[in-house]
DNA sequence: AGTCGCATGGTACGTCGTACGAGTCAATCG
DNA sequence: CGATTGACTCGTACGACGTACCATGCGACT
């Protein structure tokens, strides 16, 4: 008589994996302790075997879900523009993709794949030929940018139940902040473009004066 | 004998600003619904007449600590960059006076006071002659420019305890991540420099093409 | 056979948010 | 004047949480 061979054992990639799945499901407040282990068939205590804490489950999930696998070889390796373009479009779908990322992401340290990419970031622009005096500043305004775009449309994802309720609450205000109204601000859906407008004209601000 | 009238009544006013001071004092966490009760000299449950729930307080202490006084006289009635500046650095400064509200900002609804700040932007810009087409694009590349770098710069600062650490851990990945240890990427603390440095670019990019 | 590491998980403690309902008190009404 | 009402306060209690502590099982090595 053996155990159902249910499950492979333990280990902080699955821990990790099925605290990703969980987050995916059920949002920030949605992974708990026990319920993780639960979806692991185990028992609760020996996740703590494999991981310090809550917290670290929250680290390592965040950090799992940031990769990069690199740029697509079609591009030029010349396109240094291009390149970054297509890395930050990529962290950003990575984190629409768990919207929960961009709600923790505020408060965890910088894990070994956002260090990767702000590396990859530096390296291009120093190449681009953007000046040192400048350089931090590029990639710090472009971090930001990346950041406060998918914060931004992250909350509003979670916070829109369907759209109805914005528009109806909207309405009620629009006479106290007409302009953001009339430019149907809050209710324009082309986030995808707007992020990859607004990323030009940053780009042409940075780009090294000719 | 009367009560040792040491409180005054309770009221949404007092526990939104309690809750401030217990948010500065103990970050996030450290806000609880008893902590608070027992600092408004209360018991817990009376809260919960003025106040709908936890989220609640986290909403209106949000909101309370975002709100906006205006440009000063000094500044030309014309000069849209400056206002735009002036706004935008006010508003990163108010999140920086209160480190916990970048790390809550990306879960909550748009209160009353940022969309007042995102009516003024908008305002402001359109005045400056900002193309309608462009109009959109240039208020969320702004406003997330700012949230990108405060929430950054606040997330720094609490996982930083004295730098030191943050030095170690560097030190030891500087052979991985060469170009970030080059530029001293996370060592430079002028934040604030590149802060309006950056700012500027993203202005420069967003500008009216003459 | 005995020992030792890795790995698992049951029990229990302290803390949390908050539902429920009983209590106080001033204003209002018959 | 007593009765009623509404605004407000709060003690108790419940279920869920993170995790400290400790006992147990298991394969490998002596």
């Amino acid at each position: 008589m053996q155990k159902p061979r249910s499950e492979p054992p333990l280990s902080r990639e699955r821990i990790v994996a099925t605290a990703v799945e969980l987050l995916d499901a059920q949002g920030v407040d949605g992974l708990t302790m026990r319920r993780l282990a639960d979806r692991l068939g185990s028992g609760v205590m020996s996740l703590y075997w494999h991981v310090d804490n809550k917290e670290d489950v929250f680290d390592l999930a965040l950090d799992s879900v940031l990769e990069y696998g690199g740029p697509p070889q079609l591009v030029e390796p010349r396109d240094w523009r291009g390149e970054v373009v297509h890395m930050l479009e990529d962290w950003r779908a990575s984190m629409l993709r768990h919207p929960w990322s961009a709600s923790l992401l505020p408060r965890r340290a910088l894990g070994a794949n956002i260090l990767s990419r702000l590396e990859l970031l530096s390296k291009t622009l120093s190449r681009a030929g953007v000046a040192d005096a400048d350089l931090n500043v590029a990639i710090w305004s472009l971090w930001n940018y990346v950041m406060g775009a998918t914060i931004s449309r992250a909350n509003f994802d979670l916070s829109d139940d369907g759209r109805a309720d914005t528009q109806q609450r909207l309405t009620g205000l629009s006479e106290r902040y007409p302009t953001i109204e009339r430019s149907r601000l809050l209710l324009d859906n082309d986030w995808d473009g707007a992020f990859r407008k607004g990323l030009g004209f940053l780009l042409d601000g940075l780009s090294p004066r000719q």
